[in-house]
DNA sequence: GTAACTATACCGTCTGGACGGTATAGTTTC
DNA sequence: GAAACTATACCGTCCAGACGGTATAGTTAC
């Protein structure tokens, strides 16, 4: 058996920290791969072009989102509350992916902005059924709300003190949750 | 008298439309130029490089959100509501600049997120006024949820239909905002 | 069991095009 | 006459992608 093609997931890594850190302009094929410890062409071995890097990407944040929804449906503490906590920027997979993928939305990237649009469906489902459409809304955009915060500030500083930060926001809007509950 | 310089605004506009429609990245020196109808060399002369136009764009997004502030502390409906409303996409000026200005923070440019910052806790000080610290972050992270999604829309498609897809979310949110504020 | 071969997993270099910016000479408008 | 342009040519740099080469692991043939 060959080896193993270890530089693929390494390459995807260091695709999606560039695109988190610096913006999609600066997370150039070079940069990935020298991030990666990879050649450049070892890079476009595994990955034939820049839009076949994308498109694995995407399906990773496709992948991590329908494990998301189930938890968040399997949820103790309802999924709206899920919902929100996990909105937060907590480094997670999930996290990481879904930042990165903005960044490419960001630049009119038409199949992500498709991509996002169906995970965001899916969120809105689940949510409605727990307290309902209308108060569905009010919960998702408060966590897109935080995803956008989370974007802005992107990977610059200390990642532990801005969660920590941002956690104490995550108190009010639970409790604004358990008022829209009701 | 020389004449009114009419090509530097309409430099200006045609970055932000860009950078609304096709992202950071498409909104090149020649690209800009050629939307304003403007000769490359004419944009450079108002606009010594690139970094000049994009300070003039952080410039209007100031002077337009400090408007935007005092209208917020003057409506009669009160500022959360204000705020709810005016964070839907209406293809207002303000609106313009300041999804012109998130394609900008997205590709790490710190001197916009800085400005963003900014803005962003003057609106929770004006919130907060109204409906206390926690529930003003409730009310500012579905704003910025609102903001969220008119970006990743970006300029693409009808503007009059998704603005009034949208629009019944705002009705959603309103609603929310109110039982919040008991 | 080993030689010959194949497929996979890379590396390093090169090229063509785009982009930001400079320079310069001429034209219109007030 | 001077500000506000147009038009065009050019430069250095960066970047996506192409290409040729190499190393190594498994496979077949005898």
């Amino acid at each position: 058996m060959p080896r193993k093609p270890v530089a693929r997931d390494a390459v995807l890594d260091a695709f999606e920290a560039l695109l988190i850190e610096v913006g999609e302009r600066a997370a150039t094929l070079d940069a990935v791969a020298k991030r990666a410890g990879v050649s450049k062409g070892g890079l476009l071995y595994h990955f034939p072009n820049k839009e076949a890097m994308i498109s694995s990407l995407l399906e990773r944040m496709d992948r991590l989102a329908a494990l998301d929804i189930e938890a968040m449906k399997a949820a103790p503490e309802g999924a709206a509350a899920f919902f929100i906590k996990s909105s937060l920027w907590e480094d997670t997979p999930l996290d990481r992916v879904f930042v990165a993928a903005t960044r490419l939305a960001e630049v009119a990237h038409e199949e992500t902005r498709r991509r996002f649009a169906g995970i965001q469906e899916q969120w809105l489902d689940v949510l409605a059924e727990e307290v309902g459409p209308e108060m569905a809304k009010a919960v998702r955009y408060m966590g897109d709300g935080l995803y956008f915060n989370a974007m802005l500030e992107g990977g610059v500083g200390d990642t532990e003190a801005k969660t920590s930060a941002r956690s104490a926001d995550v108190g009010a809007l639970l409790a604004a949750v358990e008022r829209l509950r009701d």
